[in-house]
DNA sequence: TTCGCTTACTTGTTATAACAAGTTGTTTTA
DNA sequence: TAAAACAACTTGTTATAACAAGTAAGCGAA
């Protein structure tokens, strides 16, 4: 009546969190599992991956079925992302950034209105980046830089973080504009960050405005969605001072 | 030596994104596919599969496989959800909530270390409100309050929407402290959302504060990762007024 | 001792098959 | 005519089977 592979991974499930199994403990294997439930590897492997989809547990050909960790990254929006740094490493974390791709693009139209780019100036700088987490793939950052920027600093974006460099150089950030959404990883971001086709991502898309209400900056940063979360704090409107 | 499953996918997958399938439209039945592709069934549900888990595909028992809509619907959280109402109408989106839980019980001990209750005050009122868009379920809303305000305002609060009625009743919330992130369906939300087990969904986590900075609401909203986002504004740090 | 092979495990992919269950339109029956 | 039964489709669940591919440990040869 109720479907078998729903059965097991909801026992399987209720012993992960009960603590029957730790994290890093793994499952025990499709061959046991058949044994001990007495049903076929078929539905051994679905209500597996039943559980690999609520990101409990994530198996590794040749080795066996892990039980995750639990504990999420925190990205702290509550100012524009100046002290990334800081903040990861108050939570302990070794936060390593990689330049994949720095270069000079024709502006897609949609950036074009974003920038609010003339004309005459078509093109913009195209800037990704990987994140590594403790040694681990944990998010990809797809950054548009207004042209001026992005040739005068093309060096040092390239080694340094975008947002704590540009208020180095008095490049003050004052709005970001964003959208938080849930999107699913396609073919190359499942490659870049190692994780299953369709593993659920978290983005933040922005536009950074500075003082003067011009637009710098237009990014997409997409991460793990089972490894980080957007903390942030919203005040009631208040006049300007 | 790609997989037979990815590549049919991704086939698909580029059909659907360049417009050869409209949202709404229906895939050919796997009988179908697996003709036109020559390989067995099980490769072409592994391919619809992958087309389900990046949200472009769903499908229906005896019906068949649809194109999704991908427009989502925006949260704004530029001011604390006072004008949810407004902002839904204005997306053209008929939004509706229904009670599903309103009763008084003994405060888990995390909540009564957000809310700041007294050993004397033990018990809050839990809320749980289910949200549908345009006829179909969206989210869900669990809400723990204050017992002051649970029981003084018992009724009201299981009618209406709750931030605004608060704020018609001059109780202004100043602040809210929150945290957004991605989870994924578990048996129950599965069966509310109707979605999947391992759907994934935004959880948007708050400790609401009044102007006297006394937590009065603690909340979790969980809605469909494919439909929904949350928008906002972040602005730089300003002395206060 | 160390390198490389074999072996025995693990999970991953694909095929074939049978039946369950939901949908829809047609045909039969009361 | 209207309701019930049927047929022909759809997707969903489960079983059996074979082979691919990654991992790790042990064993033997250089």
């Amino acid at each position: 009546m109720t479907k078998l592979h729903i059965l097991i991974s909801e026992k399987l499930r209720r012993q992960i969190l009960n603590g029957t199994y730790q994290p890093g403990e793994q499952l025990p294997s499709e061959r046991q599992l058949m044994e001990s439930f007495e049903v076929s590897r078929i539905t051994i492997r679905r209500a597996i991956s039943n559980l690999v989809n609520q990101g409990l547990v994530e198996s590794q050909q040749g080795k066996g079925v892990f039980i995750n960790h639990r504990q999420k990254v925190t990205y702290s929006l509550s100012s524009p992302l100046i002290f990334l740094e800081q903040d990861m490493q108050r939570q302990g974390i070794d936060f390593v950034s990689r330049n994949l791709v720095f270069e000079e693009i024709l502006a897609p139209k949609d950036v074009k209105v974003a920038l609010n780019l003339s004309p005459e100036e078509p093109s913009v700088y195209l800037q990704k980046k990987l994140f590594l987490i403790n040694n681990d793939p944990g998010g990809i950052d797809v950054t548009y830089i207004v042209p001026d920027l992005g040739k005068t600093y093309a060096q040092e974006l390239q080694q340094k973080m975008t947002f704590p460099f540009l208020e180095k150089q008095g490049i003050r950030i004052e709005r970001l504009d964003s959208v938080l959404e849930c999107t699913y990883a396609d073919r190359e971001m499942s490659e870049y960050l190692e994780v299953n086709l369709g593993h659920p991502l978290l983005v933040f898309r922005y536009t950074a405005f500075t003082a003067e209400n011009r637009p710098i900056l237009q990014g997409e940063s997409l991460s793990r969605g089972d490894r980080f979360c957007y903390s942030l704090s919203i005040s009631r409107d208040r006049p300007p001072v």
